[in-house]
DNA sequence: GGTAGACCTGCCGC
DNA sequence: TGCGGCAGGTCTA
């Protein structure tokens, strides 16, 4: 089934620049797991051609859609945020590129394992959790696994995630789960709240903190706003937009961010990540 | 409000 | 081949 789109849609800037971690390239397609559905999905002169199972392509329709945020539009993003050479040449370099919209608990235990760790560990800590707690689909050659359920982390025990190689990740994972069941946290609200309200309710888990708090804010609930500060975010902000001055009186990551929500305005997230694209793609 | 260690594990470069 | 540094951070003292 083909969905249009307004913008051409860059399916590889989109899914392997660090904001979803178990997507299979075997081009031209791509295959991923969206609503415990396995997908294959390429671009297509209109916007994007998908195939879906076990639910119907005409039933995941919308869902596939809210997921690429295809109603978004990419030039009015543009305008806003092309305000310097750096993001400018990003834009140009990856066209296309859009921030998704993830399900808000697969995002989160992804963003605790992301933790000083780096993507093909990441990528391996994920998978691991997916073999060993979900259920197969099957698609062409491709065998992907549904994500685990907050129940499925509830009942095993801490030891098994650490066999799994998440390390010290694995009790925080394993506490987000059983505080989110005992206190009854509906996540499906969470879209709801604004930014800092949701800001606030994440870093109330252990294990999250400002940037992975922003990392779920941009990629799975639609705040474009978020600025999450990494290692490689802090770096380029330290090296090209700082003054002296700010460079020495902003410390802390939380105070960055702040400085990068308001120097990029409301889609200061989108700046975010086509700025960390760019730069570290330019590093490899 | 700000800082130094500790924390798991496995890449990656020398 | 083997080894040490380091990685999309966060917590604690």
């Amino acid at each position: 089934m083909i969905i249009s789109s307004n913008h051409y849609v860059n399916l590889e800037a989109t899914l392997f620049s660090g904001q979803c971690f178990r997507w299979i390239s075997d081009p031209p397609w791509f295959y991923g797991v969206i609503s415990n559905n396995l997908i294959k999905i390429r671009e297509h002169p209109k916007g994007i051609e998908f195939f879906s199972t076990p639910t119907s392509e005409t039933l995941l329709k919308d869902k596939i859609a809210e997921y690429f945020n295809l109603d978004e539009n990419l030039d009015d993003i543009y305008s806003c945020i092309n305000s310097d050479s750096r993001i400018n040449t990003s834009i140009h370099l990856f066209q296309g590129m859009r921030i998704l919209t993830q399900d808000p608990w697969e995002c989160l235990i992804s963003f605790i394992c992301s933790s000083a760790s780096n993507i093909k560990k990441i990528r391996r800590n994920i998978d691991s959790l997916t073999q060993y707690f979900g259920n197969k689909l099957y698609l062409d050659q491709q065998i992907l696994n549904t994500f685990p359920t907050i129940q499925n982390i509830v009942e095993i025990d801490e030891d098994i995630l650490r066999n799994l190689g998440l390390g010290y990740r694995s009790k925080y994972i394993k506490s987000t789960a059983q505080t989110i069941l005992n206190q009854k946290i509906k996540i499906r609200t969470w879209e709801n709240l604004n930014y800092q309200e949701g800001l606030d309710q994440l870093v109330y888990f252990k294990g999250i903190g400002d940037k992975i708090a922003n990392c779920i804010l941009l990629f799975s609930l639609n705040k474009k706003e978020a600025f999450p500060v990494d290692r490689w975010i802090e770096q380029i902000l330290r090296n090209y937009y700082l003054t002296k001055s700010e460079n020495k009186s902003l410390k802390t990551t939380a105070s960055l961010r702040l400085w990068g929500m308001n120097h990029f305005g409301k889609y200061a997230g989108y700046a975010n990540h086509y700025l960390f694209h760019y730069f570290r793609t330019q590093n490899k």
